[in-house]
DNA sequence: TATGAATGAGCGTTCATTCAT
DNA sequence: CATGAATGAACGCTCATTCAT
């Protein structure tokens, strides 16, 4: 089949076509407004066509907030972390989420706020044992472990602060977003506020001695 | 207009109807389940009711959504603090605020990430000058100051720092919904830890001395 | 409610609209070629407004089978027996039972051929116990034990000899109606040979003896 | 055209392949349910190939309703009469139809009830003459006439009651399928009152005298 | 004041069929 | 010979909204 070399390159660009489409509604209007009929009236094909190339619209769907997803994740793991610092490192991985999920804010609430299993399975960072599947987290585990080297941290522990960073600093982005009026000066105070000085608070452990 | 006095109140207790109905189901169905047949039907009266008393369905849906925020705020409010000690009081107060969220995630959920610009004039708390208008950073910076009260804290950094704290709590409460599977004892886990370890670390400020 | 009684009449004679032609349909093109859309056009309203009057598309169809079916159970239980004399009677109601099936073919098709266990409810006859709950089936057997009198015949068994002359005169009909273009006097020959000798043979219980 | 040996069975064995598997499809969904897509599909080719060798699907579903009965005709022919005495064949050979037909109850029902002129001509066995074309009447007009040979029975009665015959059993055959749910015993006592009692009453001419 | 008739737009989906390649 | 891209029509159904009464 060497042929199919042109026609799978085709194939590739309609379901590109269309699923960038869906993906341009859905960061407009909102994923649930993203509609079979819509795409097909953007890319000028009939809406039947759209079921060539994907078994129904949650197929669509499912991948463009997986994808919207994936994208984030790897601005987070492809921003190489320079630092020895511990401290620092955590620092640089918290602005790498930070930014990473502002620059796509479509994507990042709606793969966060997605209730569909799927989804979830991708983006749920809460259960316990999430270190051990979830790469943010373990390197997040990994630096609170070596600031808190001195004290006998446990690896629950350790956890559960890793995730209690990231619902934090989603939270910040979330309500960032949301709030889209708010002057770029008083963004930058918050974010840069929550970077360098809340994450290493709460990294921190404090000891009741 | 003599008549109005006994009119007027009609009115209202109709509109009240149709909002708390419509609330029912939003509370129930989630808020995007709303329509107006399903409110016509329960209230047992035609669906064209509904427009002598709302302009259109966008108007109930607002409506409903910041009632929704004012109840969790009420909640919050009406929490009545004991404690002496700042730091007991910043911990009751993230706990009175999750524990009034969890409680009504619907609403809580419809409210904190609806972007009618109606909706954001009530839960927006990220603004500058946020401590003047919203009693919750209020009665955080108070507290934020009191327990920093050996440093000297600029007004505009203990805002900061608390709409920080609630970004964060609004960070850990969504995500807990979404993920709506987590456990039970995982749940308390986060919750606690937060509550009781995270915000007193995030209020308390460093100096770098 | 007194002004009710013409708007009542009004959503009857809508209803009655949306019927008759669903069946007109029906009986054109085959039931399961009925569809909403075919329906609102042909009365020159809009798709939805069958929705105003029935719950959905089943219920449409519904009615119009068991009515058709309904129209052939009275046209039966009309038709007054005269004669005395069991068989005459028979052969009356078998007569009556072509003819009116006859009339009303694809009603009666349609009915009698319909697996919704709706219409099968109505329709069927021979489950155990027929002659309990289906009319026709009490009437005929009420002859055939008068034909048999001399004879001690069992009630299960009248019962069976009585399901299966509905049986065979339905499969008479239904071959008439789906050889439609069978001659005049050819269909003639069938059914009074039917009507006249086979039924009574049918009913005659023969004994060993 | 001095290639077309091989092509040409090549070409029927295509079609048979779309021939056979539309046929699966019929058998075990009901014969509406075939769809050019779905039999494409299972022979794993693309449904335009269809279109090559029939001109439309209803080319396609008529075939394969003429062959279903082709198959139940076969099955009653191929089933050997061992018999001597002409009731005993006539009894068997109504056994022998009733069970051929129950065991291919979808394509038994397609058959008999289509209108398509193509099916009709096979199926038909109403019309005046019939026992010269169809090898059942035919058949049974033998036994019928052997039974009844005291009698001078004129061979248009002959197959008037030959026809009778088989349109009653289809009756008993298509109500039975239509009431699936009738219990297992119900069916073997109609059955076989039918095969055992009727059939012969039916058969058997009387004479007034 | 309140109704219910009616619409029109939209939804996801399936299907038979055509046609250039 | 065979493909698969593409269409257009149809399907059942839901909804917000309007309007005469």
């Amino acid at each position: 089949m060497v042929i199919s070399g042109r026609r799978e390159r085709e194939i590739e660009e309609m379901k590109e076509l269309i699923l960038s489409t869906a993906a341009a509604i859905a960061s407009l209007e909102g994923y649930d407004k993203v509609s079979v009929r819509k795409i097909a009236n953007k890319i000028e094909y009939s809406p039947s066509i759209v079921y060539h190339y994907f078994a129904d619209k949650d197929e669509i769907i499912n991948i463009i907030m997986q994808r919207g997803y994936q994208k984030i994740i790897l601005a987070i793991a492809s921003a190489n972390i320079k630092s020895d610092s511990p401290e620092e490192q955590l620092i640089e991985m918290t602005r790498n989420y930070i930014n990473a999920a502002l620059e796509m804010p479509e994507e990042y609430m709606a793969a966060q706020l997605s209730k569909s299993p799927r989804t979830i399975k991708q983006t749920s960072f809460l259960f316990e044992g999430a270190s051990d599947e979830k790469p943010i987290i373990a390197a997040l585990c990994r630096c609170i472990k070596e600031i808190n080297k001195d004290v006998d941290l446990e690896d629950s522990k350790c956890e559960l602060i890793s995730q209690l960073i990231i619902a934090s600093a989603m939270g910040l982005v979330i309500k960032l977003i949301v709030e889209k009026e708010t002057g770029y000066e008083q963004r930058n105070r918050l974010v840069e506020c929550f970077e360098n000085e809340i994450v290493l608070k709460i990294a921190k452990v404090v000891t009741n001695k």
